[in-house]
RNA sequence: GCGAAAGUGGCGGAAUUGGCAGACGCGCCAGACUUAGGAUCUGGUACCGAAAGGUAUGGGGGUUCGAGUCCCCCCUUUCGCACCA
């Protein structure tokens, strides 16, 4: 053992011995308990960033810690390598896609292993693999069999010069990103799948994720569901032979309600106009709203509505209502048509008040005051009774909510529904960097599945993405022409590619085995792994990625291939990192260096913008390298950092000096380490009893028992590693307290060898899961020859960590007044007695009378007078 | 606007169920060792006060023998959703 710690060196051997030896390779073993910890895939940007360490570095101390506490572990990893940035690399600068994700791959994957995480890379999975995104064809193809997925007309971002579809991104600022050309809404057949379908199940399945699950992620999910219970109403329409349907969820304000609005493109509003005068203005001014939709901010649009003309009826009371159109109402939410009762919503009341329309009062406020129409100044939603309500009159809302909707069902205009936010999930895009829809259009037979010894439909190479005219894969003829799986007949190829979604849906049980090609997975390998236990990533994930994957696990509960409907058991969304920045008013974002002690920019000389901590990015200039950092103080330090930094949960903020503490840390370690290896390594061990031993020697291992016990404790629960690495420096700080007080004796004894090993066989496990490279060469040093992860987690005893001594807080009136310190076993009568004895508590009390006395046992003594 | 989370020293953060607020680290101060130290080791470090003592967990109320923790109101910050009928 080197006196000197040189994480170079020690890291670069660990690497090379756990690839050698496949340490962290594992297989199915029936009957030993298994535990799956998964870290959210990397999507393939080229460089891997802090926040990749901090997310894998949680997922690695964790599998360490389950894998130390005989767990069968499997921790896999891989790449999210289909999706835009590659093929807008390959549009800008004409690299292949391929290439681009493949070098990206390289890349990231010796970043990855230069941090040591323990990966069973035999399992790696790049989405872009034809034997990866085969199963994805055959997904869609089970899912059409069953349908589960159809086609339908949908708007997407259009470049009217290139004939191009946009991402959100690509048509940002409303222009395309390539040409500049004002970006148009098209509709276009695509492929959606009926997600809405498990709406419920999406929902109730929420349930059992409580506990193991953020409350956070729960509700945004809820949130994204959407879903809420009402009525649907129809309204006749006057002149017309047709009624319109609204939902509401508020049946019981129907008799407050003074129109009927419809979103701009609602089918009934071009029949209403028909023959009417105003029938153009009208239809121009819808064309008007609808725009005013689309663009981005809709929360700060004023509100627009105009008069069709038309009027429907009230089927409670006969009214005449007038049906308006308005950009408030969402053709895609509910019927795409509202009632509108100001008296109880603020949108209705602000469009009423905008526009003249008179309506009436129909509920009581708060306090049971009836305030007339005229005088109100915004909607009230806090009431309690309705009035003006027909037969209704006086009842509370829930109970003239359901009353009225038994009644409109009973007259035949209306029944309870259930209406969702969520919406069918679009899964085609027209680009090319995807996995080809595999789906063939016949003239005579329509949409026929390419059949399933043909799959998978591989994506063509060598395809010229620069010519624009409709997707990629149109300009690729040996890909489009084909025959019809049906008539034989010539056909064409679906050119569309799938949304990259798809591919991160069930990537992680094809992790159960990854090279089948058979089948997706053995359903049996994905019964022994699955779910998965601790699941880690960014709390970007919380509703789109994380609702697919649970959609895609339910839809595989019904194609048999798993019998479970939850994917994941416990997740955890990790906080970002962030760091300071540097701004200055005339350069902008500056580099550190870039900045004088004075807080003065270098170029200008002008005061500098400091103390802002911001998200990591280039632009600001303020990010850190992970590869640079682990060429300065090692993979070990940076991991111990990020960790030490705060919760995993929480956000946090990079620091260089704090980055150094962690390596002085380790260095620490190394130093203590050292001295005592080679005492310990010679000496036989036998068991000696606490009270055969010294007063260091039998505090250093309580302390060694309590320590062992919290940072187990914590793994097993709350997974706050901040704080195992504050009790490991603890348990380090301790050994040097030893040390120092063996060194006043003279040579260690026998007793001080035992407990140093002790403590260090505590210690060296416990470093694994937040500095593994270290702790495994520790651990040789010591004189293990087996790595570290096949050793045990150390056991702790109730009896060793319980101190001897207590101290005891005594307060008067609840302030404290003294300390003192009992036997552990002091009973609550000696802790009273010994508390009244107290001086300082004698003269708190001053010779007032003692109310009563509060014993917490091996804590607290309360002395309440009067 | 709705929903959620958070607010603790100079800084990052501890305090698991109401029971000694500030663990651990950073920074800072002092000492030792050193040719030297941005190394290492040791000690100190919430605030006010000379001390006794007092004051402190965003602000204000409350419950309790006792509140960072529970309840109510307010302020601030972050995140998510957003004309969702």
């Amino acid at each position: 053992m080197k006196e000197k710690y040189f994480p170079q060196e020690i890291e670069q051997k660990w690497q090379k011995r756990w690839a050698d030896e496949k340490t962290f390779e594992v297989k199915e073993e029936r009957g030993r308990e298994k535990f799956y910890c998964l870290e959210m895939l990397a999507y393939t940007s080229g460089r891997a960033h802090i926040g990749h360490v901090s997310n894998y570095s949680i997922g690695d101390a964790l599998s360490w810690f389950k894998r130390m506490r005989g767990f069968n572990v499997l921790h896999p990893f891989g790449w999210d390598a289909f999706g835009q940035p590659a093929e807008t690399a390959a549009i800008k600068d004409g690299t292949d896609p391929e290439k681009f994700t493949r070098d990206a791959i390289a890349t990231m994957k010796d970043q990855l292993l230069r941090m040591g995480i323990s990966y069973d890379w035999s399992r790696e999975v790049a989405t872009c693999d034809p034997e990866y995104y085969k199963w994805n064809q055959w997904f869609f193809i089970r899912m059409w069999e069953r349908g589960m997925l159809y086609r339908k007309l949908a708007p997407v971002n259009w470049c009217p010069k290139e004939n191009i579809s946009l991402s959100n991104e690509q048509a940002s600022g409303g222009e395309c990103w390539r040409c500049g050309t004002k970006v148009i809404q098209k509709e276009l057949p695509q492929w959606f799948a009926r997600i809405t379908d498990y709406a419920d199940q999406l929902l109730d399945g929420l349930d059992q994720l409580e506990g193991g699950w953020p409350e956070r992620v729960i509700s945004m999910q809820r949130n994204w569901i959407g879903r809420s219970r009402g009525a649907r109403v129809d309204f006749k329409v006057e002149d017309l032979n047709e009624s319109v349907t609204v939902f509401t969820t508020r049946i019981d304000t129907i008799f407050g309600s003074n129109a009927i609005i419809l979103a701009p493109e609602h089918p009934l509003v071009s029949k209403i106009l028909e023959d009417k005068p105003q029938r153009d203005e009208v239809l121009s001014f819808a064309e008007k709203l609808k725009q005013e939709q689309r663009s981005a901010r809709v929360d700060e649009l004023e509100k627009h509505g105009i008069s069709t003309s038309g009027y429907a009826i009230n089927p409670f009371n006969q009214e005449r209502l007038p049906i308006w159109i308005a950009n408030f109402v969402l053709i895609e939410y509910g019927t795409g048509a509202i009632m509108s009762v100001p008296s109880g919503d603020q949108r209705d009341f602000e469009f009423s008040r905008k526009y003249n329309v008179p309506f009436r009062q129909i509920k009581l406020t708060a306090d049971g005051r009836e305030i007339p129409a005229e005088e109100m100044e915004a909607a009230d939603e806090s009431w309690t009774t309705t009035v003006n309500t027909g037969q209704w009159s006086g009842l509370s809302s829930e109970e003239a909510s359901r009353l009225m909707t038994e009644y409109a069902e009973a007259h035949g205009f209306g029944r309870s529904a259930i209406t969702y936010k969520l919406r069918d999930w679009g899964i085609s895009r027209q680009r090319y960097w995807g996995t080809p829809v595999p789906m063939i259009y016949c003239e005579g037979c329509g949409y026929r599945a390419v059949p399933d010894d043909q799959l998978p439909v591989v994506l063509p190479k060598g395809v010229n993405l620069k010519v624009g005219g409709g997707s990629p894969l149109d300009h690729v003829p040996e890909f489009v022409n084909t025959t019809c799986p049906c008539c034989g007949g010539p056909a064409k190829r679906d050119t569309d590619t799938m949304d990259t979604f798809v591919d991160s849906n069930w990537y992680y049980f094809r992790y159960c085995d990854p090279r089948n090609d058979e089948q997706p997975f053995d359903p049996e390998k994905v019964a022994y792994w699955m779910p998965v236990d601790q699941y880690i990533g960014g709390i970007e994930h919380a509703v789109m990625h994380l609702i697919y994957t649970r959609y895609w696990t339910k839809v595989m509960r019904d194609l048999g291939l798993v019998k479970f409907d939850e994917p994941v058991t416990r997740l955890l969304t990790q906080g970002m990192i962030n760091k300071e920045t540097y701004f200055c008013p005339e350069h902008e974002w500056l580099f550190p260096e870039q900045v004088t002690e004075g807080k003065t920019c270098t170029i200008c000389g002008k005061e500098v913008i400091t103390g802002r901590v911001e998200k990591m990015s280039k632009s600001r200039k303020n990010a850190v390298d992970p590869i640079e950092m682990i060429n300065i103080h090692g993979g070990d330090a940076l991991r111990m950092f990020v960790l030490f930094a705060g919760p995993p949960e929480k956000d946090k903020e990079w620091s260089d000096t704090g980055f150094e503490g962690a390596s002085r840390y380790l260095q620490r370690v190394w130093r203590i380490a050292h001295k005592w290896q080679g005492r310990i390594a010679v000496v036989n061990s036998g068991s000696i009893t606490q009270s055969d031993l010294q007063d260091h020697q039998r505090r250093l291992r309580r302390r060694v028992h309590q320590i062992v016990r919290s940072i187990t404790e914590n793994f097993e629960e709350r997974l706050h590693l901040n704080t195992c690495i504050s009790s490991l420096m603890e348990l380090t700080n301790e050994i040097y307290a030893f040390d120092q007080a063996v060194e006043k004796n003279g040579d260690p004894s026998g007793e001080d060898v035992q407990v140093a090993r002790e403590a260090f066989t505590a210690l060296i496990p416990m470093l694994a899961p937040f500095a593994p490279h270290i702790a495994e060469e520790l651990w040789e040093s010591f004189g293990h020859s087996e790595s570290l992860s096949r050793s045990q987690w150390p056991e702790f005893s109730a009896e060793l960590a319980r101190e001897e001594e207590i101290e005891v807080a005594i307060q008067v009136n609840g302030k404290l007044r003294s300390r003192i310190f009992a036997s552990a076993g002091a009973s609550d009568g000696e802790l009273r007695e010994a508390a009244l004895a107290d001086d300082k508590v004698k003269a708190a009390i001053e010779g007032r009378d003692v109310a009563k006395v509060i014993v917490i046992p091996r804590k607290l003594v309360n002395v309440v007078v009067k």
